[in-house]
DNA sequence: CTGAAAGCGCTTACAG
DNA sequence: CTGAAAGCGCTTACAG
């Protein structure tokens, strides 16, 4: 940078304005320094500017599992969003609940500009704490649990998974099983929830053998369809708590030679990739991911700059059920 | 750290020392040291070691598109290592052919320990241009082109499709088409040379309406299945440079009433989760993603630390068939 | 609109 | 085995 500097004339303070695209530079000496430094080919060290000032120019992204649809979309979603506005994307994961050593460890090494938390450690009041305490703003994509100080992104999970239920309802079902999520995130509870009021609403009785768990996984997915056509009084129709558990269903129904939907109709929810792959195509509950992950950065992004108010509502996006051809009317 | 070592009574530099693992420090002191620090939740700050010494404790990832399941494995296996060695990923993104602009801006601002590529960037002579005039140690994961002084993770493309060939002509098959990858990954080619020489090999022609273009996506495979099964004489099997494709087709041939594996037999390449989900599940080439994203992370490490020898030899990673159900002897 | 000085929190290169 | 000094490449807080 002072080569920058020496070159165009002027102090290192000034190059400084310009790269911080800060008022005040004249437009001369603001061309000049823009010509000397691309000659240099000079961009300033994320380094040295994460330590001399307060911004770091990095955001940070914690998962508790990179892989899948779901977080590839955030990723995919996240990076873009870095990329316009300059910064880069630190991934860190972390698998146990609250694993505080190694968060003291991130925390207290990297300088970021912001962190956005996806489920489910949106949800891990050891991370929320340390966050707060540290005083990085945070972003929670599906979180649950209450955090009024931070950026918030949701769908309403328990309307969503109430409407597929009904839907499933209004084609004749009644016999409609149910396969949790993984009950460390919070949507899991808000699924079991809306699938059992809109039982309940239509004078359904939710019966428990007919609620399995699941993991969220392919593999749990067939575990709880093995359960669920053991059992004596089979359902006619199932609702799993995502893709890929309903993926597994359909599968081991097929192994037995069931005909879905004919035999047994089949729900998902998210709207995964895997869902108009396999066939037939799920019938599921799409959800704006990327929308949000991008609603996740730019809020918080926000927040950074200082307008705590709105941006601290929760931004509740809107789900859509997708008609496929896994559902059927009840014969 | 100054208040660490003010704490412990010792000086900055043997704090230093400690937290480098350095050696020659009495065990005392390392123990005071570190105990003061633990009160203090003291970590260097990544920011101010990146800027003061040789190490950033940084690693890049540089990739074409962040999503899907291959990518997913390349991430986790590259994340986990991270965590071993005490640093941090970022991911960047490089989606146009030799984006310049990005890579100076990325190259010049951030000071990188290694950086890891993926394909189709790995094959870009302006990145790796790029990157060799930076200095930072490279490593290219399924890298095509030879770059003598980075290190290359690879399988061979070449023999794997040769034998997964050789097994759908064992399997009885004559009329074997073949969708091509992303002409932009080296291992395009590189595939579909081994089943021209397979074909050859055994004294099949091979017509050009058999061989299809493809991007390695779900759509294209779709649409590489329209083609061929339009064609007058149709193929027995197909061979998809990858399962998302070979999923597109096994798509198709259903939708169109086709039994698979009876009426055609479809094989894919990768092993992606998406191949034990599809039914029939798909015969495929396995490839140790997860192990050759880990050993390109591993050599170049070892790069960094001047054993430049054995590790700018190719790591060829071997392959495996996996037969599943998707592929059937013909009739 | 511009700049000189100090300092961010570490490591380096030495010296002992 | 240990430490004092300088410096990494920027931004901050001022002053003008």
């Amino acid at each position: 940078m002072s080569d920058v500097a020496r070159l165009a004339g002027v102090s290192m303070k000034t190059v400084s304005r310009v790269f911080n695209n800060e008022k005040y530079v004249s437009e001369d000496k603001k061309k000049k320094i823009l010509e000397v430094a691309a000659e240099l080919n000079f961009r300033p060290s994320l380094q040295a500017r994460g330590l001399a000032g307060s911004k770091s120019y990095i955001v940070g992204l914690f998962v508790d599992d990179p892989s899948g649809d779901y977080i590839s979309k955030v990723l995919r979603s996240i990076l873009n969003r870095c990329e316009a506005i300059g910064c880069h994307l630190v991934v860190e994961v972390f698998k146990e609940q609250g694993d505080e050593a190694k968060l003291r460890q991130v925390l207290n090494s990297i300088k970021f500009d912001a962190v956005i938390l996806s489920a489910p450690i949106c949800d891990d009041m050891v991370v929320l704490n340390a966050l707060r305490a540290s005083g990085v703003p945070t972003a929670r994509i599906a979180a649950g649990v209450t955090a009024d100080d931070m950026v918030k992104v949701t769908i309403d999970e328990f309307q969503a998974a109430f409407e597929m239920t009904e839907y499933l309802i209004s084609m004749g079902h009644e016999k409609i099983a149910f396969v949790k999520g993984d009950p460390n995130h919070a949507c899991s509870v808000d699924r079991e929830r809306g699938y059992i009021r809109a039982m309940q609403t239509h004078g359904l009785r939710v019966k428990h053998e007919m609620v399995v768990a699941g993991m969220f996984s392919y593999a749990s997915g067939r575990a709880a369809a093995e359960a669920l056509l053991a059992l004596e009084d089979k359902p006619t129709a199932v609702f799993a708590s995502n893709d890929e558990m309903a993926s597994g269903i359909l599968a081991v129904a097929r192994e037995r030679g069931m005909k879905v939907p004919e035999e047994l109709s089949i729900a998902g929810f998210d709207d995964d990739a895997i869902a108009s792959i396999v066939s037939p195509a799920l019938t599921t509950v799409k959800q704006p991911v990327e929308e949000m992950a991008r609603t996740a950065f730019d809020l918080v992004m926000k927040t950074e700059e200082g307008e705590e108010d709105a941006v601290l509502t929760p931004s509740v996006h809107s789900f859509s059920l997708v008609k496929r051809d896994s559902v059927a009317k009840l014969a």
